[in-house]
DNA sequence: CTTAGAATGTGTACACTGTCCACAATGGCA
DNA sequence: TGCCATTGTGGACAGTGTACACATTCTAAG
C-alpha cells in the first residue's frame, strides 16, 4: 500500500494547516503501529510537503510524538466519557458513584482494546503529575483521563462511599490497576485472551478496586 | 563517553561467545535508554565485530530485543526473589502468605524504580499467556515473575486466605495493579514523586490488592 | 591426516531515517 | 509599495537495519 490519501496536491505555497495535517498523519501512523511507527518523514509525505517543513511546527520527532500522545489521551478521555454518560443514574447516589468509577475503568480498557496502537502512543511519552491535567490532554468535555478518575472518586466521597482519608491520592490506585490491565491485555501475558476472559478479568479488577480502594 | 569497554581486540577470527556479548551489550543499552536504545550496530561495535555478524545469532533487531526482554524479565524475577527471601516467616501461615504476596509486589516496583530502562525493555515485546512461563524469562530460581505471583497466590490459597474461586486467575488482578503502578511511577503521572509518596502509594496499592483480590 | 562442508565473521551496498543549513516563496503590516 | 517574519524547499550528512556475496575457521567423515 502506498502512502497516498486523496490529498489534493495543494495549489498554494502555504499548506494552510500543516501542523494539523502532520498531527493527523501521526495519529494515523500511531493507530496502526504504535509510537515507533510515527515517522516524521512519512508524516510530511502524507501531508504532501517536504520533510523539513515539519520543523516549522515541531522541534523534532519527539515533539510530534508528544503532540500525538496528547491527542491520543484526549481520545481516551472521550471514550471514557461515552461510558460515563451511558451510566443510568438511580435513586442511590452511592451506587451511582460506584457505577461511575466502573464506567471510567470500562472506557479505559475499551479504548486500549479498540485502539492498542493509540493507547501505547498515548503513554509513550514520559509525563508527570504537573502535566497530567494539561488541557492539551483533555477530551471534548475538557477533562483529562486523570481528571475523570478524580471526578469519579470525588463522587464516591460525596456519596459517603469513601472516607476522606481513603480518597486522598486514590487516583493512583485506581489508575494503576486499570492502566496495568490495559497494558497486559494489549501486549502482556493477557494478550489474545478471548472476549469472555477479558470481560471477566475487567469485572473482577474493578471489583477489586471498589473493594480495596 | 565512547563505546569502549576494556574489550581486548580479539585475536581469533571467532569471537567465542558473540551471542552472549551482543545480549550483554543490549542489556547495557536498554539499561540506560530503554528499548529504543538497543541498537544492533552499536551492539556489534561494543562486541568488537562487524555489523552483520549479529545476523548469525539474531534474525533481526527485534530478535535481539526479544532476548534482552527475556533476560530483563529474569532479572525482575531475581529482584522479586530477594524480597521474597527476606520475608521472615512467623507462626501464622496466613500472615506469611500475605507477606509473600506483598514481597512480590515490592520487588516488582523496586526493580522498576532501580532500573527503569530494563523494566521498560522487559515489557516492550508483545507477549501472551503461553509464553509467560517460558524458561528464558526465568530468574536464577527458575521462576518467571508471572510464576512468582502464582506461587504467592497458591500460598494464600493453601493458608485458607483465599477461596478457590477467588484464586482463579487472581494473577491477572495482582499483576495488573503492580504492573500499572510500575509504569506510572517510571514514566507516567507518578514520575518524579518523592520516595515517601511512592512508598505510600505502593503500600496502599498492596493493601488494595490484599483486600480486593 | 586430509579435506569437504557447516558455522561464523567481513565488506560492500541500499533504502530509509532524523536533522542541519542555505535558499525561495508568500502574506501581512508599516 | 516594500520590508521582513513565516513557512516551505533542496541538498547534504551521519546513522540505522538488513541483503548479498565472500572469507575464515571449526569439525567431522573418509
Amino acid at each position: 500500500m502506498t502512502s497516498d490519501p486523496i490529498q489534493t496536491p495543494r495549489n498554494s505555497y502555504r499548506h494552510g494547516d500543516l501542523r494539523g495535517a502532520l498531527l493527523q498523519a501521526g495519529l494515523d501512523m500511531a493507530r496502526e503501529g504504535g509510537p515507533d511507527a510515527v515517522v516524521l518523514r512519512e508524516a510530511t509525505r502524507r501531508a504532501g510537503v517536504s520533510p523539513n517543513a515539519a520543523y516549522r511546527h515541531f522541534a523534532d520527532r519527539q515533539a510530534l510524538l508528544h503532540a500525538v500522545s496528547n491527542a491520543a489521551l484526549g481520545m481516551v478521555a472521550d471514550r471514557i466519557q461515552v461510558e460515563v454518560d451511558a451510566v443510568a443514574t438511580g435513586p442511590d447516589p452511592r451506587a451511582d458513584a460506584h457505577a461511575q468509577l466502573r464506567a471510567v475503568g470500562e472506557g479505559y480498557i475499551a479504548f486500549a482494546r479498540e485502539d492498542p496502537g493509540l493507547f501505547r502512543a498515548a503513554f509513550s511519552v514520559p509525563d508527570n503529575l504537573q502535566n497530567a491535567n494539561d488541557a492539551a490532554k483533555a477530551g471534548e468535555a475538557g477533562l483529562t483521563p486523570f481528571q475523570q478518575v478524580g471526578r469519579a472518586l470525588d463522587a464516591l466521597l460525596a456519596a459517603g462511599a469513601l472516607t476522606a482519608e481513603r480518597r486522598q491520592n486514590a487516583e493512583f490506585l485506581a489508575w494503576s490497576a486499570v492502566h496495568g490491565l490495559g497494558m497486559l491485555v494489549i501486549d502482556g501475558p493477557l494478550r489474545g485472551l478471548d472476549e469472555r476472559m477479558i470481560r471477566s478479568a475487567t469485572d473482577r479488577l474493578l471489583d477489586m478496586v471498589e473493594r480495596g480502594i
